[in-house]
Order: structure tokens, then C-alpha cells, then sequence
RNA sequence: GGCCGGUUCGUCUAUCGGUUAGGACAGCCCCCUUUCACGGGGCAAAGACGGGUUCGAUUCCCGUACCGGCUACCA
């Protein structure tokens, strides 16, 4: 096989995208790019009762902000437009009637009543989920059982049906997975899944199959909940004719909770106190809010990083991967088999990582966007430069310069002075009160002159600067916190280090 | 229940038959730091179980157990 690698990612636009669905995009993304192959984002809606709406801007939004452009889609366009599967509605039908045609597929006029009846008739202990399959099929009301003339007639008073597949009597289907090898499947054991629903719409079983095929897509890779109905795809891709151009299939595994088993869900996010999706998903009907990692403050770089590690791993010891580095030494083959419990704080080393690799210039974005959330305006773009240079190893998450860093463009905003207080004196406070006098001769502000200063002076007061150290920070920046005093001191300047020590001063008065 | 998949430190994982089973996160200890971090050093921690195959199995095969996924006119 020697054509052109195209992947895709199927979402079904119903809310926010979460972890599993990112990280399949990005296998989808790097296998393509890898491969100088295309990266198509195709809208899985042929359930109109789970529409939802800004679900699919949404999808588009994630995928910007991590970096994962598709080259086509409904809002990139593209030489297969539509991307939309709803918008190809009217193309579905014809192969569900060859199938029908050519014996793989039959008409099936059982209601939903029908159905329910036909689940609580069969239920026993031994299967308490009948299904609708080679020996149940008998039994209902479709084209198998009913005669000719009254298939006709019933098509004819367009009564309502489906189109079914019809899962061969004894045979064994399987295909080699990129990830775990040769899978095989008996028919026997595969039911007759809908492949057309009443209202015309095709199930994602005829849609998956007809649309890979008319987009050319190469490979084809999803989550592990989809290897029980590959044999489905598989037959259908031989019964309509096209085995020669299947996709090679690669089912991931799943991302599971972290604690107890089970696969990761938004509630889990909840209820242990981090994010599931990539960004903020706002229900539109019960306008709830989930929290994103990227409003959590963590960088799309690292969001990519982390997910990459989830059931990858290049071989070797590195754990840190940048995007371009991730294209270039991604390899299917190296894919786990086994799901992967998601840790947060692992996830938040790989942000901190980032943020300690990044430069100055590169979070500086996001920095001042989280000042000003916190309602600080930062209105000096070199201070904040420095700022940000001397507190981002102390840094996990982006809202974390606020914490460490909003000193420098604002006074504290409270003055932790209880841990001070227990240690205060009178030679103390003659020590602050000389040194206030001193800074404001100095003609020099730089680190290490107020440093030598305040030892000095310590020195000639008979004072160890160990116990002096500790209320000048808190006086400078309100708590215990922080990069170092003296750099603080020589970033806010003289008038407001003086008045800092002052306002503490009086404080210390009361 | 059935079908399919999975199983190495608490967690993510390395190992493509021969290793003192390695790394990272978290934990603990020490150093550095006159705050808190960063950083450096160290400790503790794993092949589910039972059979084979083999000179030798974490690695290959079978069985068992456990976990998960699926079992809709949802994807």
C-alpha cells in the first residue's frame, strides 16, 4: 500500500472534549504529520437528539489552542466537503440499499415497543441483554421473515424501518490493529447492528465505513470502546465492495480514573478536583460550568506533552516533548495496550516543566492575562519581563504568578503581622528605623548594595540579619513568600521599599 | 451472562530470553537556601497466580484470577 496518509478525528459534537478525545487527536495529528499525510476533523452528527449547541465550536476552539490544526474540515473546508455528516445524509442510503440488494443487509420493521418486548421475552440469567442477532432476527419483522410482496408493499406505505446488518452465520473476522496485533471476532457472537435508522440517518456504523472510504482516509484511529464493533466495519468494508482500500485500524486504550477503576469521566474531574476537559465547556442547557485545563492555567504545551506520555513513551528516559519533537519520534507501534490512570500531579510536573523551559517572552501572554484577571493592570511590560524571570521556577500553574508575583506592581494587600509580632523588639524597631534612613541615602539600588546595607547596619547593631531577614520580607511582600528580598527590594525601588517598611512600622505600633 | 481487550513499584512507564528489573511523579531523609520554592544527593517501592517451552523466563504459549470495554434506531 503505497497512497497518501489521511487520518481523522470523528467527534460527536454533544459537549466539552475531554482528555481521551484530545489525546486521540493528537495520535491522529502526529501520525500525519509524521508522515506528511493530512489531519481531517469530520462532525460525526447523525444523532440529531444529542445535538448540542457550541459543541462543535468548541471542538475547534480546543483545537486551536492546542495546536492541532486540521487541514480540512466543515470550518477549514476541503476537497470532501462536506464534513459534516448530517450534510450527507442524502449519500448514505444508496449503500445501505446495495447492501441490501446484494443480501448483507435487510429491511427491519420492528418498533421500538417491538424491540423492548423482543429484550424482556428473551432476558433470562444467562443473557440479560438479548440481542438483535442471527437467531432473534428469525423472530421479528423484517425482510427475512416477511414474504416479498409484503416487504413491497410495506416500503411502498413508507412504514417506518431500518436497514440491518445481516452478521453471517460462521465465520471469523479479524484484522491486525496497529497497536495489538491480530484481533479476530466470530459472527456468531456479533449482532445485526442498525446501519440505517428510521429517520434516514445512517448509524455510525455505515457512516464511519462510507465516509472513510469517500475521504480516502489511510488510517483510522479511535478509542478501545470501539474494538467490539469492528468486525462490523471490517464486513462492511468487504460487503460494499471496498476491502482493498480499508484503513489500517489502531484502537487506543482508554485513560482511566485515577482512583478505583473505570474510564475517566467529567464527574471524576469534579468530584477529585481536576480538570477533565481541555477548556471551559459551558452547558448551554443547564449553563454549568466545567473547569478546562487551560483556564486551570496550564500551557498548551505541556497539555500536548502530558497527553503524549498517556500510553506512549519514546523508549528512553525523556519525558519532555515539544510538539515538533512529538512529529518527529511518534510511533504507533510504541502505543500501550493497557489504559492509563490519569494523575494529576504528574500532570502539573509536566506544567511546571514547561513554564521553567519557556522563556520570558513566551509567557508573558498568559501571565499578564492571569494579572489581569486577578484585577491587576500591568502597565509596564519590562517589569513585568523581570517579574517574571525571578518568580517562574517557583510556578506550577499560570494563576501561581499571581500569587508569587503580585507584590511587585501592587502593595500587599494585608501584612502577615502575627508572624512577626512574637519576635519584635525595641532594637528591631531601631534597626528598621535606621534602615529606612540609610535606603534613602543610598544612591545605589541594585541587589547586592541593599544586601551589604542591611548587614552592615545589622552588624552595627549587634543583630543577626537571620532574625531581621524574615519581617523585611514579610513587611515587602506580606507573608512568607517569594524570591528573595533583596532582588524584591531592588525591583520595587527605593520610595515604595521605604514606604513598605514604614506602613509595617506603624503597624507594629498599634 | 456473553464477546473482546488488558495486567512491571501507590501512579505513568523502560526492558524487544540472560539486568543488582532502569527512569519519572508522589512519599520519606539529607544538603543547598537567614522565606517558600528550584536544585543536588539518598531511602523505600514492582513483574497477579499456576502450568508449560527453554540451559535460562518479566519477556514466548496455555489456563486461572482480577480489572476494563462493549452488549441502543448513541457515538
Amino acid at each position: 500500500m503505497n497512497r497518501k496518509v489521511r487520518v481523522r478525528f470523528a467527534p460527536s459534537p454533544t459537549g466539552g472534549l475531554h482528555l481521551g478525545g484530545v489525546r486521540t487527536v493528537l495520535f491522529n495529528y502526529l501520525f500525519a504529520k509524521q508522515n506528511g499525510g493530512d489531519f481531517i476533523v469530520r462532525i460525526e452528527d447523525t444523532d440529531q437528539g444529542r445535538f448540542v449547541t457550541g459543541a462543535e465550536e468548541y471542538i475547534f476552539n480546543t483545537l486551536k489552542w492546542c495546536g492541532l490544526e486540521p487541514d480540512e474540515s466543515p470550518i477549514h473546508g476541503g476537497p470532501f466537503a462536506p464534513y459534516r455528516q448530517s450534510e450527507r445524509k442524502a449519500g448514505y442510503r444508496r449503500y445501505a440499499e446495495q447492501l441490501v440488494k446484494e443480501g448483507y443487509a435487510y429491511y427491519a420493521f420492528d418498533t421500538p415497543a417491538d424491540l423492548d418486548a423482543m429484550r424482556i421475552q428473551f432476558k433470562s440469567a444467562e443473557n440479560p441483554s438479548p440481542q438483535y442477532n442471527q437467531n432473534i432476527r428469525e423472530k421479528m419483522k423484517n425482510s427475512l421473515t416477511l414474504n416479498a410482496a409484503d416487504v413491497s408493499k410495506l416500503l411502498a406505505e413508507h412504514v417506518p424501518h431500518v436497514v440491518r446488518i445481516k452478521m453471517p452465520l460462521n465465520e471469523t473476522v479479524s484484522f491486525t490493529d496497529m497497536i495489538r496485533g491480530e484481533v479476530s471476532f466470530h459472527t456468531s457472537q456479533v449482532d445485526d447492528k442498525v446501519l440505517l435508522k428510521a429517520d434516514g440517518m445512517p448509524t455510525y456504523h455505515l457512516a464511519v465505513v462510507v465516509d472513510d472510504y469517500l475521504m480516502k482516509i489511510s488510517h483510522a484511529f479511535r478509542g478501545e470502546e470501539w474494538l467490539p464493533s469492528a468486525p462490523v466495519h471490517v464486513l462492511l468494508w468487504k460487503y460494499l465492495g471496498w476491502e482493498a482500500d480499508m484503513p489500517q485500524w489502531a484502537h487506543l486504550p482508554l485513560i482511566l480514573k485515577p482512583d478505583g477503576n473505570g474510564k475517566l469521566s467529567k464527574r471524576d474531574g469534579d468530584r477529585l478536583g481536576f480538570p477533565v476537559f481541555a477548556m471551559n465547556w459551558t452547558d448551554p442547557a443547564t449553563h454549568e460550568t466545567t473547569t478546562g485545563f487551560k483556564e486551570k492555567g496550564f500551557l498548551p504545551e505541556a497539555f500536548v506533552n502530558l497527553l503524549a506520555m498517556l500510553g506512549w513513551n519514546d523508549g528512553t528516559d525523556r519525558e519532555i516533548f515539544s510538539l515538533p519533537e512529538l512529529i518527529e519520534k511518534f510511533s504507533m507501534e510504541r502505543v500501550h495496550k493497557g489504559g492509563a490512570k490519569f494523575d494529576y500531579e504528574k500532570a502539573k510536573w509536566y506544567n511546571h516543566e514547561w513554564i521553567r523551559k519557556l522563556g520570558v517572552k513566551s509567557l508573558e501572554f498568559g501571565v499578564r492575562s492571569e494579572f489581569e484577571k486577578a484585577g491587576i493592570q500591568i502597565t509596564d511590560g519590562v517589569l513585568l519581563g523581570k517579574v517574571i524571570g525571578l518568580v517562574k521556577d517557583r510556578c506550577t500553574l499560570l494563576p501561581d504568578f499571581v500569587q508569587q508575583g503580585a507584590f511587585f506592581f501592587q502593595s500587599p494587600g494585608s501584612i502577615d503581622i502575627d508572624a512577626v509580632k512574637p519576635k519584635w523588639d525595641d532594637d528591631r524597631n531601631m534597626f528598621f528605623t535606621e534602615l529606612i534612613r540609610a535606603y534613602a541615602l543610598s544612591t545605589l539600588w541594585e541587589t547586592h548594595d541593599l544586601e551589604k546595607e542591611f548587614k552592615e547596619l545589622a552588624a552595627a547593631n549587634q543583630l543577626k540579619p537571620g532574625d531581621l531577614m524574615l519581617p523585611f520580607r514579610i513587611m515587602l511582600v506580606g507573608g512568607k513568600f517569594g524570591p528573595g528580598v533583596f532582588d524584591i527590594a531592588a525591583i520595587i525601588g527605593k520610595e515604595e521599599t521605604i514606604q513598605r517598611i514604614k506602613h509595617t512600622l506603624q503597624l507594629l505600633q498599634l
